[in-house]
DNA sequence: TACAACTTTGTAATGATTACAATAACAATA
DNA sequence: TATTGTTATTGTAATCATTACAAAGTTGTA
C-alpha cells in the first residue's frame, strides 16, 4: 500500500506536508521527535513550520496511524508502526531500539476490569556501544 | 524497617523533610506528583518549597529509593515500590494503578545485548468507574 | 469567479522542570 | 561556646517542549 492510500485509510487528507511526513518515518523505521522530522524536512520545505509538525502528529495520533513513545523525559518520540512491541532507549547516546515483546494482555491478571487502548514497554540503560564507551571513560 | 533507617540504607541523610516526603508515600502507597506532595505536606509545613520537592525526588530516585513514572504526559509521577511492577492509568480520571506483571528479562529475545537498567510497563484506557461515566455522556 | 472548508504558518502563552544564588540548619572541631 | 565548613532549603528567574490562537494560504466546488 502506497502512502496516500495509508493517509485515506485512516480518514486523512493527504496534503503534501502530511505525505512527507509520513514517508519520512515509513523510509526510515524510527522513532523520531517533532524536531527530527522538522529539521529533516526543512531543508527540503523551507517555509515548513515546527507547529504544523506538531499539529500532524497530533491528527497521525488521533487518527491511530502513530503511536506517541514516552520513553524519554524531555522530548515526545513517534512511531509509525503501531503493532504491540516493546522499546529500548539507550541513557547515554539516546538511540532506541525495537524490543520484539508478546505480551498477552488477557494474561495480566490486574487488566481484566480495564478498557485497555494503549500498552506501553520500555526498556532503559545502556546499549552495547555505549556500555564500551562507559568502561573507557570510567563513568 | 522504619523510616529514617530506610533513608540511611540509601545513603540518604534523614533530614526533616525527606522523613515527610517518604513518609508520605510510604503511608499512601500512591504514585503522586511533585505538585501532590507540596500542596498536601504545605499544609502541615507553610515554608515548604516546590523546588524541595524536586530536589528531594531527584535525590531519591538517585539513590533508587522511588522510581519515575513517565506514564502521563503532563507530570512526572513517582513510585516509592521499586519492585518490577506495571501500571494501569486512566485517561479519563487520571488514577493510577498497580499491575503484577512479572516479566522475565531474559526472556525477551531483544534486549540480551543491552545493560538493562530500568524496565517501565504502561497500560492506558479507561477504569471501570469511567467506563460507566463515558456511556452516560456518549464520549 | 466566489465561497466555504480545510491546511499551514508564526507568534505568543502555558506550564513542568531546572539553574542558580542566597539563606538557614547542621556537624565537627578547637 | 565560638568558629568554620558542609549540607539542606528556599525563592526567583530561566529553560524548553508543547499548545493556543489568529492570520494567511490552499483546495475543491458550484
Amino acid at each position: 500500500m502506497n502512502i496516500i492510500e495509508t493517509l485515506q485509510q485512516r480518514d486523512i487528507k493527504p496534503s503534501y506536508l502530511r505525505l512527507k511526513i509520513l514517508e519520512y518515518m515509513l523510509a526510515r523505521k524510527n522513532h523520531p521527535t517533532v524536531d527530527m522530522v522538522y529539521e529533516e524536512l526543512s531543508k527540503e520545505i523551507p517555509t515548513l513550520s515546527r507547529t504544523t509538525v506538531y499539529n500532524t502528529f497530533n491528527l497521525f495520533l488521533q487518527k491511530g496511524l502513530v503511536q506517541k513513545l514516552g520513553i524519554d523525559d524531555v522530548e515526545a518520540h513517534y512511531d509509525a508502526d503501531i503493532s504491540l512491541h516493546g522499546h529500548f532507549r539507550c541513557d547515554h547516546c539516546g538511540k532506541i531500539w525495537d524490543l520484539p515483546v508478546k505480551t498477552d494482555v488477557s494474561q495480566i491478571e490486574g487488566l481484566k476490569k480495564f478498557e485497555v487502548r494503549t500498552i506501553e514497554y520500555y526498556a532503559k540503560g545502556l546499549c552495547d556501544q555505549c556500555q564500551k564507551c562507559q568502561r573507557h571513560s570510567n563513568k
